[in-house]
DNA sequence: ATTTTTGCAAATCATTTGCATATAT
DNA sequence: ATATATGCAAATGATTTGCAAAAAT
């Protein structure tokens, strides 16, 4: 695992990314332009970084695939439908919820998924005021 | 909304279905061949399939785009990784990590998804055998 | 020097759309 | 009769892959 230029710039330009962003917002992003990077790049890169935790695929309501920066320990995301901004927030809240689950289903269960939906703060006060 | 033939064999190639299934997998059957449903036809039938409630389309782990079969009220599933066979489970115990996490994040929380993964009992079975 | 990574273009896979025809109401 | 739904083929969009050249170790 090679620490290369391109890496480093598709990392920059998640840097530069307010909330959630898809392969083709990067490569749209002019900077990857200038810097001539290349599609395959930018989809291995993410890949890559996403293996290593830094960043996490979505799966957003409307089925768009986007990522969000965060840290690398399991956790979960509240995604905000207006911005795209994205909090984590960690998992013991769910625990019960999943041993309760799997008492009454039968499944022993092995990973799960949540994602949560809404308008942050900033985007609520920006609703309210119209 | 009409209640036409292609719409009812969709219906029964479902049916006929024991886990989740992709669009492409429906295509694949040769059912669908012999009575020739086109490839838009199943697709649009998806949709309309899962506006009623009656399927919802889940977020596979590796990313691929599968529906289950489900009752139409709110829940969540519980997926087989090993036969894609899925149960559902109530909202209920949800709600409580919904509204702290809320607390805590400033969020207002609009909309959820929830996925357990793991081995449903008769592949917990099947695995022990070995 | 050797192995990994890159950019590009082309290939693949999933999903949608236009349109003339067929079908349910 | 008329509005909706269909099949097909072509269009679109997302992601992957082959490969020779470039960069990192």
């Amino acid at each position: 695992m090679r620490l290369t230029g391109p890496r480093r710039e598709v990392a920059k330009l998640i840097e530069a990314r307010t909330g959630h962003f898809t392969a083709a917002d990067l490569e749209a992003d002019p900077r990857a332009h200038r810097a001539r990077i290349g599609r395959a790049t930018i989809f291995r890169s993410l890949d890559l970084l996403s293996t290593l935790g830094v960043i996490e695929r979505i799966d957003l309501p409307n089925g768009e695939h986007a990522y969000v920066a965060c840290e690398p320990e399991h956790h979960h995301h509240v995604v905000c439908s207006s911005c795209g901004r994205s909090s984590d927030f960690d998992d013991a809240d769910l625990s019960a919820v999943v041993s309760s689950v799997a008492a009454r289903t039968g499944y022993r269960i092995d990973t799960h998924r949540l994602e949560l939906f809404g308008l942050c703060r900033s985007c609520q006060a920006t609703e309210a005021r119209g």
